[in-house]
DNA sequence: CCAAAAGTGTTTCGTATACACCCATGT
DNA sequence: ACATGGGTGTATACGAAACACTTTTGG
């Protein structure tokens, strides 16, 4: 917990779930009794590297901690490295007694996460870190550079969502296309035709209907799918790129 | 030169070139007695870190240094954190007494870098580094984890090359459109329909033809044309992809 | 029977693809 | 005159976009 620390080096992830129409990040709180909105103490999840740990293992390591899942996307989209990035917060003292080092300079490196927002986070966890979920639209002033981090993260999504099958990654495992639709719309700031979205998903073979409906619902219950990674990847070699 | 050293984060940087319808990188190689070949001791042109500079800058610095250019195109692509990535090498000892400090271990991150060969690069400066250039298809055997580096780099560039107007840092300042349509197909490792590639490229308002030919060659010459970048700013804004 | 979201087809337009020959220059 | 790469046009096929109504369920 201490001198097992890395002072150089920390990990930050920008954990993105998907829920009722809306694209969200959880964030975390360091003082509960502070008002969340307003206390200036929001953060993104995230630490200092343990010695000799491999960066990928502290995000899993951080997300884990945090939510209790595995085998979850990570996907590391920059480095924070402005030597005056963690000036001017108090944050920095509880740095510094975290790693009982010195803390000269921190260079953070950024991971964005998707999570099936439906897998639900243990309560307990979420409230031992006071865990929260915050639109993208509107996330309130973090410590640090977080704010910056998180931006940047969500224009990597932005653009890595229509390059790749990252949308699954934010759907629970069946799903109904019209879900997938606004998952589109919701990131991508845009509106698309139903019909045409749907024959354009439909030609994609790797997106296969079940023979399962949505229950429980109080209207014409949707056809569900599922993604095959495996028919997904076997396709990718000859045209690189995913299009929807 | 020494204690002045962030002994924990190094730059690394992959320099590409094209030239003579190859896409090349440029590698230094850091004993000059021995065949470069054969000898182990070619790397990619990288520095740890000065204390307190911005990774940008330490790319920028060592850029100017081995070629004397500025203003060259940089882009971060990766993260090298792998703990053992230096073991078995003298060349760590080197890392030791060039930073004055115990070397425990170091993250590289990695830049990969677009430059115009026709700026030709000063003799003098290849020389005082060794540096030379390589066929991306030939890469010999390099020191550390370069060769992974290397490979990185260039899955990025080709990636990138197909949503970015990266090309253009590639070619001069006035290119033909054949030339262009060569670059792509050296990177993309593919042959494009020459009638086709003409068209698609002529049809963009950013790739403007000048009053002005080639000359010197002993057949027809070709018309030149420019990239206007402003003008692809202005339009990229709409529709966010570059596309070829 | 009403509310709510699911699901469905056709036409039009533009871009992608395939393909073979003449042109301008230097030597 | 010839060798070398530059430069051009058309026909076909395919995917993108625009557009409005019917269907199925739960309450």
């Amino acid at each position: 917990m201490t001198a097992n620390l890395n002072p150089h080096i920390s990990v930050d992830c920008v954990i993105f779930g998907f829920d009722e129409n809306e694209l969200k990040a959880l964030l975390i709180n360091r003082d509960p009794s502070e008002d969340p909105a307003s206390s200036g103490k929001l953060k993104l999840p995230g630490d200092l590297i343990i010695r000799g740990e491999v960066l990928i293992h502290a995000a899993e390591r951080i997300l884990a901690e945090l939510t209790g899942l595995h085998d979850i996307y990570l996907k590391q989209f920059g480095i924070f490295d402005d030597p005056g990035r963690l000036d001017s917060s108090d944050d920095l003292k509880w740095l510094q007694e975290r790693s009982g080092l010195p803390v000269e300079r921190v260079i953070t490196v950024a991971y964005y996460s998707l999570i099936k927002i439906d897998k639900r986070i243990p309560t307990d966890l979420s409230i031992a870190y006071n865990a929260q979920w915050y639109p993208c639209s509107s996330i309130p002033a973090m410590i640090f550079d977080h704010n910056m981090i998180a931006e940047s993260g969500l224009d990597t999504l932005r653009r890595e969502m229509l390059t790749e099958p990252l949308c699954f990654e934010l759907l629970p495992e069946k799903f109904a296309l019209n879900q997938l639709q606004r998952l589109y719309e919701a990131i991508l700031g845009c509106s698309l035709d139903n019909r045409n979205f749907r024959k354009k998903i439909q030609r994609l073979p790797y997106i296969v209907p079940l023979n399962e409906r949505q229950n429980g619902v109080r209207h014409k219950p949707a056809l569900l799918h599922v993604f095959d990674n495996e028919k997904y990847i076997s396709i990718k070699k000859d045209n690189t790129v995913f299009i929807i």
